[in-house]
RNA sequence: GGGUCGGUGCCCGAGUGGUUAAUGGGGGCGGACUGUAAAUCCGCUGGCUCUGCCUACGUUGGUUCAAAUCCAACCCGGCCCA
């Protein structure tokens, strides 16, 4: 499944590239050294998702093979922004913001917790390296930096796609995001890669690596990209910038009932690259595969309890019978303690983060999408005397979104 | 650096002195409907414990009873030239 890109931009014609990756890894077993896998990611959003997760399935795939695990955190580059799939220069973020998001993504990826659902092999040694990508590109000199300039040229830069569609239709594009692919690049060298995961969109990338790792006498690594994982619209990629993502750390109820509604088209998709379930044996009732699929992603996250949970709770959400009974035990809770009484229906509504302002929560009741125990709100400045006569009832806004509220 | 065009709400994009919180589309949210979704129809889509008040059309000043609309300076971007 996993398209497999070898050769790169050389001249001349590529042989097999499967042949090839089979060569390393025979060499490898021969020589009795492990491969070193290098994956790198940028901390630039502070959640996990799984987009991102089918790559570290690979790369787990690696290290369960008994190869290292080489993950960079982009935390240098992250500040710079991969202009891949942009069509807008992105903001530059603070190293502290940087650092946070990092620290979530290690976290989400499994570090210090239960190894059972951790997605990569934090406690066999010698299976991980970690390594920011500041370590050596925050020391790079003006001379090596025109060193790394010189490797491309202008006219590869605009050869990749990006660049050439927002420098064809007028956008701006600034100079310090060619230098995104190079830094990228020397990333592979500074770890000596043997081999790069990375989505299909990371091909430029990926090869300008070779490219350096050439030019600096290193055997130019093995690039293996995977196909990118379609978003819950079904249409576009999945990504946190365009609101179609499935988060690591979501609760399983909004993972299951997320999952479940994805478009039929992308069903198989989702199995294929996040499940190990064999596509023989699968229901043929498109619902019933849909549901499947669900029940086995939320299910590998957060265990077979929480997922089958999730999937009797999520039923009960459509049916109609949410905001009281088992479904609510799922319920995120939100704290009265930060609500002044007497508090009015709109102001409650964004005081416990249901709504994103108290004017929007005006109009939602207005709209008559918000419940209190099942039953509609009608008037935005009904008033609620305090605590007491809400603590425990679960305020609901349309049909997917829930509070529990308690005292304190 | 010179010339020129432009910067409007989440996005695109109307509006060139006065019912303008600002036409329209997209997206989003809510309602109805359906096997989830999609499609369709309807409503909403600045903020504020809100019968009112407050901020808004790159920034800062200015002209005017009145400015997104006029003027000035500045900032940012596209294109052409250097």
């Amino acid at each position: 499944m996993a398209d497999l890109f070898p050769a790169g931009s050389g001249a001349g014609a590529c042989s097999d590239p499967d042949q090839q990756l089979a060569a390393r890894l025979e060499e490898a077993e021969r020589a009795g050294r492990p491969l070193r896998i290098k994956l790198g990611i940028d901390p630039t959003g502070s959640d996990i998702h799984l987009g991102h997760s089918l790559l570290f399935r690979k790369l787990r795939a690696f290290q369960d093979a008994g190869h290292i695990a080489v993950l960079i955190i982009g935390d240098f580059t992250a500040r710079i922004g991969d202009p891949t799939g942009k069509s807008a220069t992105r903001v530059q973020l603070s190293a502290a913001a940087v650092e946070a998001n990092a620290a979530t993504y290690l976290q989400q990826l499994g570090q210090g917790q239960d190894p059972e659902r951790a997605l990569l092999d934090f406690e066999t040694p010698g299976r991980l390296e970690v390594r920011r990508n500041s370590e050596w590109l925050t020391g790079l000199d003006l001379p090596q930096v025109i060193e790394l300039l010189g490797i491309s040229t202008v006219g590869q830069m605009l050869a990749k796609e990006d660049f050439s569609n927002r420098y064809g239709s007028g956008a701006p594009i600034s100079l310090h995001e060619f230098l995104y692919p190079l830094l990228q690049g020397y990333d592979s060298v500074q770890v000596q890669a043997d081999l790069e995961l990375g989505g299909t969109d990371q091909k430029f990338n990926v090869a300008m690596g070779r490219d350096l790792q050439r030019h600096f006498g290193q055997r130019p690594q093995f690039g293996m990209l995977l196909p990118i994982l379609p978003g819950l619209d079904g249409v576009q990629k999945m990504s946190k910038s365009l609101g179609n993502t499935v988060g690591l750390a979501e609760d399983p109820l909004s993972m299951y009932s997320k999952l479940e509604k994805v478009p039929d088209a992308v069903v198989d998709d989702y199995l294929t690259l996040l499940t190990d379930l064999d596509m023989a044996d699968l229901p043929q009732n498109p619902r019933e595969r849909q549901k499947l699929m669900a029940l086995e992603i939320t299910q590998a996250r957060h265990g077979g309890p929480a997922a089958a949970a999730a999937q009797v709770d999520a039923a009960k959400l459509v049916a109609g019978a949410a905001g009281s009974g088992a479904a609510a035990a799922e319920v995120p809770e939100a704290s009265l303690a930060a609500v002044n009484f007497p508090a009015k229906a709109f102001y409650l509504l964004s005081a416990v983060g249901l709504c994103a302002s108290s004017s929007e929560a005006r109009r939602q009741i207005q709209g008559g999408g918000v419940k209190l125990d099942g039953e509609k709100l009608a008037d935005p400045n009904q008033e609620f005397a305090g605590p007491e006569v809400l603590a425990g009832k679960v305020l609901q806004l349309g049909k997917k979104t829930f509070r529990r509220l308690v005292a304190g």
